[in-house]
This record gives structure tokens, C-alpha cells and sequence, in this order.
DNA sequence: TTGTAGGCGTTATCAC
DNA sequence: GTGATAACGCCTACAA
């Protein structure tokens, strides 16, 4: 008989007792001569029983396990994020099940059904957002969940978030004051709230130092580091006045490095670089940048969402973590 | 009523049928009247019906879900790997369990347990090394699992990795032929087998240009960016005079550039670099390595495993796959 | 083509 | 302290 096929009721047969003392013995209820509970705790052991989660499962309608919807998991931001989770889902005895969205609503979906198929007890997720908020309608199932980096307005949704106001302000506050004139702000698609908030830090950064914002030097590209890089020769090529340039995040600050070298543009003697989220290489190419709490947004998102599980919370949560600039060499 | 709460028992009462009709209905079973059909389906949509996966996991003795186990995921190799992973697990109705086992032997023994009773239906693995294989000991449950990116002597384990004699080899060769005599290897501790392979071939490309190897340019350190930038600070510091680096991968590289940037050690008139594994970053500091394919990897892996679930492959497989040089500005 | 009955492995309720 | 029994939701024989 193989090992995972060993059942409580094998154990019973053996110890001579019922099924249900087997049970009690298992999960440590009262109620159980001390005797019994050790002799079945043995014979347990000796057959190498293995508990079915999934019997207990259907019995307690509780998985123990939460889905993750990112929209890439490859994204440094979201692995490091997903390290947070993990540990924090590991320690409170919970399993995690991965799903990569791939952007695509489509698959956020069907992934979503899933997550409610395999009845999920809660779910963290960072919606997919193509310009429109399409969210509110995908989640309708009643399954705890939790948004992790970003905001929708209208939606009472628990969220964990940024304070991206505050990251783009200290970003462009940090290139005015090194002498930044015209700041390129290098911006990406498809990041409503979150590159909006980081716009406003910068628009606020330039209020408080009474300057006033060049349109023509803000753009939008894919988040990409060759988009990045592309776009960097393009400013280049069409000589494109600027000596600072505030990146949406690392990954394009390091596209836009490679331009700059290539074109023997100093940095930051020439143009200032400043990326976003201080993912780990960047203190090895010595990128200035913002760090945001990655590991602890995720570590946080799991309780708020295991608060809302054991329905230990019934308000809204909206947590905005700090940020803060890292200052190194490329400014 | 919540939909999720909407069984195939509330279905049948509503249709005026049996619960294993709306049972044929949902899964595309013969026998079944196509207007009854058709009717319950319209029902099922109606209320919001969700399959529980709980329920037909226990009953069917298969959960479709798969374990994956890393030694640490937040690793760029296994990121990339784990990517392959989760698109062909989606492909093919799987979903997958994620947990990292950082890379400690009791967390990978309890995680494995949690997999066994969470009756996964197969197990995607890189196993924990300190040393010593205390890998057979683990698994000996009935759970089909293969190995990724690791070979284990003596174990009738499926198994998926890189050709790293030959990556080891190419990387040597590679430095040889731009004039390398004094080539520090500088690998890690707990990688036996992988460490070991590019070690062979290192040795390899020395024997075949008639070289002898100077076992003080040979080097074990943590696998860690600032372990690799101290070492090499200590090299500069010591005196230790050699004209290239070979990696043992692209992280532990990087911190190396770091350390010799910083002493303007020219790369590569002064010293030549060379990495292994290609992450995605390698490209942006260019940063010449040994492309292994990692999404592949964890691609094929899964594919591996499916066989096995299925009993379709009784025999093992041991995958090596081809890597290849990619020359870039650090040689 | 459809229904009945039983069971997957666990846990909770209740009686003894 | 312990046991019998039912139930979680689904699926599969088998019978009708």
C-alpha cells in the first residue's frame, strides 16, 4: 500500500478504536485519553500516514491556500513582492497557489475562475489595467482579496500601495536640486494610478520650487528596457534639450543608461539618472533611485488578507507604505 | 445564496433532474440528452455555479495541481525557469503550488510533507545541497517529481539541466583565445554537481591548449553579489595578479565589475569578465556569459512531469540542454 | 437517456 | 473518553 494511500480509517483498524478517535488523536483535541492519542500517534507514524488536505478541505471549507495574480511574474518589483507573501503564507501555514496574468484580461479571468474553482480562501492580485478599470467586474466571487500595488478609485477594495506621491516628489525635488533643469520624465502605459501618482510628485516637486513643467519632455513608453533604450536614442537623435531624466522605474533607468554610455553622455556629469522601486541590481550599477518596501508589501498584503479570512477586519484597509530616495551615483 | 456556495444538488433541484445529469452536463459527457443539456447549462450560468475543485480533487484522486520547490525564488535563473514553468502548467489545466525552501534542509522536508497532503499529482524540484545529497532521504513518497537544474549520482530521479561541462568549456576557451592566462574561477559552495561540471569544463579548455591549472586562481564563495564584489576587492587588495574572471554566474559577475570598476581596472583591456546563465540583466551592462535556457528548462520540465503523471513515460529521462556563448563588451 | 446509491477521506455532532 | 453516523460536493457504476 502506498503511503498516501493510508487513511485514518487504516489507522483506526489497526489501533482498535474508531475513526473519529484517529481524528482527535491527529489534531490534538481534548477529550482523548493521553494513552490512546500516544498509541495512535505511533501506529500514524509507522505506516507513514499522510493527511488528505484535500478530504479536509471539502469537510472544513477552508483550503488553507490563497491565489497570486501578478501581471508578470518575472517583474524584479512583483518577485520580491512574492517573497514577502511567501514567507508571511508559509509561516501562518497557508499554501500559495502562482498565477502569471500576463497582462491580458483574458487570462486574469480564467485565472480568477480558477482561483474560485479550487475555492481559494483569499486572493492577492495586481489587476491588469489597459487603460480601462475593468476589474470591478471581474471580481464578483466571494472570495476575500486583496490589491497589492496600485489604487482604484470607487472601489472598496483593501489595497497596499506606494506613497508614489511622495516618490516622485522626492525624485524630482532630489534632480532640482542638483542643478536639473530639464527633467525628463520618462513615464510608461498602462500604469493609471501608479504613474499618475508619481507624475503628481513630480508636477508638486516643480510647483514647490516655482518652475513650471515642459510637456514635450514627459512621454509614455511600454514597460520595457529596450523600449527605454530606444527611446533614449531617440531623444538623443532628435537633440532633444535635457540634463535629467526621472525614470518610472529601474528596469527603464537601465535602458536608459546604456544609451547614455553608448553615447558617451556622462552620467551624471551630463544628465542625472533617477530609476523607481530599487530592485537589486541597481545598487550594483549604482543607480539613484526610490526604494519601496517590496518584501513588506507583500508580507503586509498576507495578513490584511488573513485578517479578512478570519474576518478579524470588516473595515477597509487602504495601507500606503513609505518610500525613500537612495541616493548613489547616477545623480 | 453565494455562488459559491451553488452545488450541483441546487442545480438538479431546479432542472427537475438528477444530480449526475447536471454532473454529465458539466463535463461534456455522451449520454445525455442535448436539450437537457442545454438546459442545465443555461441554469448552471444563471446561478453562478462553480465547480468545486475540492470535491472532485477527492473524489477523482488527481488535483491537477502541481508542487514547486526552489531553493530560492527569487533567484533571476529559477524566475526565468519558473516562468516556463507556469505557462506550460496553465497550457495544459495544471495550476502550481510555490514554495521556497530557502534553501534550508528542514524547510524543503516540511514543504514537501505540505505538498504530499496537499495530494499534488506531481512535484518540479531543485533540490537543497549543503554539502551532502540528503536529497534520496526526502522524496520517498509516491509522487512523481523531476529535478530541475541539478544532477544527482546514483538516483533513478528524472532530471532536466544544462550541458555546464560544455559552458564551463566555451567560457574558458573563450578567454583563452583573447589572451587569458591568469584565469580565476570563481564559483560557489553548495552547487556540488553544477559547480563541479563547469569546473570540467574549465579544466577541459586548459588541457587543450596545453595549459596547466593554477589551483590558487581557484575560488568558493557564497552565491551573492556582495561575496563576489568583497572577493574581488581582496584580490585587487592582495595583489593577486590575473588578467580574467570566469563566473560561476552573472549575479556573483556583476559584483565583480563593481569591485573593479571601482579600482579602474579597465574590463576588458585590464581584466576580462565572463558570467554564466544570461539573466536578463546581462545584457544591459553587457556583460559577455553562457546562455542557458531557462524558460525552456522549466518549460520542458513540467512536460517531463506531465508524462510521468500520466504514466505515458516509464522510462527516466535525463534532459541536457545546450547552452551557448554569448560574447558581449566584458571580453 | 436518466436516476439511484455509494464512496472519496475527513471532521463534527451527538449519544453513550 | 469513545464510537456511530452524517455530511462536505462530486463522480462513477449500475440499474431502470
Amino acid at each position: 500500500m502506498k503511503k498516501n494511500d493510508i487513511t485514518i480509517k487504516d489507522i483506526a483498524k489497526i489501533a482498535g478504536v474508531s475513526i473519529n478517535t484517529v481524528s482527535r488523536a491527529l489534531n490534538n483535541k481534548p477529550d482523548i485519553n493521553i494513552k490512546t492519542k500516544k498509541k495512535i500517534l505511533e501506529i500514524a507514524k509507522e505506516l507513514g500516514y499522510i493527511k488528505n488536505i484535500t478530504a479536509s478541505s471539502l469537510r472544513n471549507k477552508k483550503t488553507k491556500t490563497i491565489g497570486v495574480l501578478f501581471k508578470d511574474i518575472t517583474n524584479p518589483f512583483f518577485v520580491e513582492v512574492l517573497k514577502g507573501i511567501e514567507k508571511a503564507t508559509k509561516e501562518n501555514d497557508y499554501s500559495l497557489v502562482l498565477m502569471d496574468v500576463e497582462n491580458d484580461f483574458e487570462i486574469e479571468k480564467k485565472s480568477l475562475k480558477i482561483m474560485a474553482e479550487k475555492r481559494v480562501d483569499g486572493i492577492l492580485i495586481s489587476p491588469v489595467r489597459k487603460g480601462k478599470n475593468n476589474f470591478k467586474k471581474i471580481i464578483n466571487l466571494n472570495i476575500p482579496y486583496v490589491i497589492i500595488g496600485d489604487h482604484f478609485e470607487n472601489i472598496d477594495a483593501d489595497e497596499i500601495y506606494a506613497n508614489d506621491v511622495k516618490g516622485g516628489y522626492l525624485a524630482t525635488k532630489h534632480l532640482i536640486e542638483n542643478g536639473g533643469k530639464n527633467i525628463i520624465f520618462l513615464s510608461v502605459k498602462n500604469h493609471n494610478f501608479v504613474s499618475y501618482s508619481r507624475f503628481l510628485g513630480y508636477k508638486k516637486a516643480f510647483e514647490e520650487f516655482n518652475l513650471t513643467i515642459n510637456k514635450k519632455l514627459i512621454f509614455e513608453i511600454d514597460e520595457d528596457v529596450n523600449a527605454a533604450y530606444k527611446k533614449t536614442i531617440e531623444f538623443i537623435d532628435e537633440k532633444i534639450s535635457f540634463d535629467s531624466m526621472f525614470c518610472f522605474n529601474d528596469i527603464l533607468a537601465y535602458g536608459v543608461i546604456k544609451a547614455l554610455r553608448e553615447n558617451n553622455i556622462k552620467i551624471p556629469d551630463d544628465v542625472m539618472v533617477i530609476g523607481y522601486d530599487d530592485i537589486i541590481y541597481s545598487s550594483i550599477i549604482d543607480l539613484t533611485t526610490i526604494r519601496i518596501p517590496k518584501f513588506e508589501i507583500g508580507y503586509r498584503a498576507f495578513h490584511i488578507l488573513l485578517d479578512k479570512i478570519n474576518n478579524k477586519s470588516k473595515e477597509i484597509s487602504k495601507i500606503i507604505l513609505d518610500v525613500e530616495l537612495v541616493k548613489r551615483k547616477t545623480t
